[in-house]
RNA sequence: GGCCCGGUGGUCAAGCGGCUAAGACACCGCCCUUUCACGGCGGUAACACGGGUUCGAUUCCCGUCCGGGUCACCA
């Protein structure tokens, strides 16, 4: 088999230089893990920071585990979370095409490549033979049969049709790589197994497609989970052994999850039903609050502003360093992201914060004469995520069944019999209100308090309870009363008199 | 199990030979207050352990323990 030398000297050629360049390369699943969209976030401000390019990859390589629209929910995420790439599948770009299956063609011919080096060679052993060798060592390592094949056996094998994959030779002695994260690592290559680079259906592995790819697109940094690090002496290897320069790595520590129930801490995963960031959202958690909280986890800010924790997506660029990385693995915590996403909730102009909570109000308050706006102020500082809305105003649409034991309140100074007697007190003073506003309401019921010489809370408690038939309400009586109309609160008020008589 | 990487309060973390060891979440008080929140003030709580190196170790080295990762024709 001969390989045109040219073909290899136009792909170099097309390789962007000067810049710095990053890539997110995700399978599709159909998932975004929190630490597969925080490993995206590090990768987008490197190349944001430096004023480089980020670029978009599917590594689709696994045919059986392909899932239908995974593509859509990649660029649907990173959108979301304001992670814009420059080269991609959609948008193309220099080094493309960017969908790995469409690259298929490319790493055969670097495959060859290496066999004309005799750094790779083919081996057509069987399944049932490699399972062999793992039934007498399940550690063992392949045991290179297939490199002492001769020329005309290989020959043969081939005109026979005999499948075949082609194998990296690793080389004697040892490894050592450098990791920005980490420094150098050695290892000794007994270690590593002589790993497949092409799969007997023709398509390459992921370690021998990213290092072609991660080349061809002229890649800078490397950035990708710390589960990846036994892994990059072997990129060392395949780097070196086609005498391509070796990218800068930055491998990040894993993120652990701790379940706010049991109080474990593990390794975040699907499987254990921990949250994706679609999981989030649907939640009703902020893109931003949820990228602002997962920049924080492994990355902290140095220097001058050590101590900023909330960060705009631009004030991140300009702050995110590689050296902020931490080495060691952190904790997912529901506690903390619910914290940053009140936060950001309550950054939000009463407007915008109406508009996101009103289809969440909606869930549960169907009466249209009941202001959503309204509501939402009510809300406002008062839920952590948008789906805790639906059961704090509820009450809204039905007055929920209450005992009268409501009534009673130590701090207020309110019983069952004061509350009656407030209740009998106010209904004439709200019934004859001209102005049915919050200031109108408020005021009348403050000089009503005066004039009976309770104060405030006495009054307010009962009309409170009547009106909502809950201990805790977002807002206070007044607030309340107002949003349910004049004759919805004098109606309510008239059944906890009757509770109470 | 082999190899690799980690180890500062419950969690996220600053620290990069000399500090009363920051800050944030959570938790607990107090204040504010028409409930609950919000906001303000204050508090409890940490350098895994044992050896070195050094005048001096959270910081450097070694060991132990603990945790994680990885050992696929998966990515």
């Amino acid at each position: 088999m001969s390989i045109d030398k040219s073909w290899f000297d136009e792909m170099e050629a097309r390789i962007p230089h000067g810049e710095v360049r990053t890539r997110f390369a995700p399978s599709p699943t159909g998932y975004m893990h929190v630490g597969n969209l925080r490993t995206a976030l590090y990768t987008y401000l490197i190349a944001r920071h430096a004023g480089g390019k980020f670029i978009l990859r599917i590594e689709d390589t696994d045919q059986g585990r392909l899932v239908a629209d995974a593509v859509d929910v990649i660029y649907a995420t990173m959108r979301r979370c304001g992670l814009t790439w420059d080269e991609g599948p959609d948008v193309g770009g220099p080094v493309g095409p960017y969908i790995q299956t469409e690259r298929r063609d490319l790493y055969g011919k670097y495959a060859e490549l290496l066999i004309e080096k005799g750094l790779a060679y083919r081996c057509f052993c069987s399944e049932e033979r490699l399972e062999e060798l793992h039934r007498d060592d399940p550690n063992a390592k392949y045991d290179r049969h297939c490199l002492s094949l001769s020329p005309e056996e290989i020959q043969a094998k081939l005109d026979a049709g005999e499948p075949y994959v082609i194998r990296q030779r690793i080389p004697e002695g040892s490894t050592t790589f450098h990791d920005a994260v980490y420094g150098d690592i050695t290892v000794d290559n007994a270690e590593l197994d002589d790993q497949i680079l092409i799969k007997s259906d023709g398509l390459p592995t992921y370690n021998f497609a990213n290092v072609i790819d991660d080349h061809l697109m002229g890649i800078t940094h490397v950035v990708r989970g710390a589960e990846y690090l036994s892994s990059a002496p072997k990129y060392n290897l395949l780097y070196e052994a086609f005498g391509w320069e070796i990218p800068t790595y930055v491998h990040c520590s894993s993120v652990m999850f701790n379940d706010p129930v049991t109080g474990a801490v593990r390794k975040m995963a699907k499987r254990y039903g921990d949250p994706s960031y679609q999981d989030l959202v649907s939640q009703g958690y902020l893109s931003q609050a949820v990228v602002n909280y997962v920049s924080l986890l492994g990355w902290a800010p140095r220097g001058d502003i050590a101590e900023q924790e909330f960060f705009t997506m631009d004030e991140l660029i300009a702050a995110f360093d590689i050296a902020g990385i931490s080495k060691s693995p952190s904790a997912f915590d529901m506690e903390k992201l619910n914290y940053f996403n009140a936060t950001y909730l309550r950054s939000l102009s009463p407007e915008e914060f109406a508009k996101e909570a009103e289809p969440w109000i909606r869930q549960a308050v169907k009466n249209e004469a009941y202001d959503a706006a309204a509501i939402a102020a009510l809300l406002q500082a008062r839920c952590e995520k948008l789906s805790d809305i639906p059961e704090k105003v509820d009450f809204f649409d039905a007055l929920p069944e209450y005992g009268v034991e409501l009534y009673t309140n130590k701090k207020s100074k309110t019983t069952g019999e004061v509350s009656l007697e407030m209740l009998k007190q106010t209904a004439p003073v709200l019934a004859g209100l001209e102005d049915w506003s919050q200031d109108a309401i408020h005021g009348a019921l403050v000089e009503l308090a005066e004039k009976l010489g309770v104060k405030n809370a006495t009054l307010m408690w009962p009309l409170r309870i009547a009106a909502a038939g809950k201990a805790v309400t977002p807002g206070g009586a007044v607030e309340i009363c107002r949003i349910l109309g004049r004759d919805e609160t004098l109606r309510r008020m008239k059944l906890g008199v009757e509770k109470l008589s």
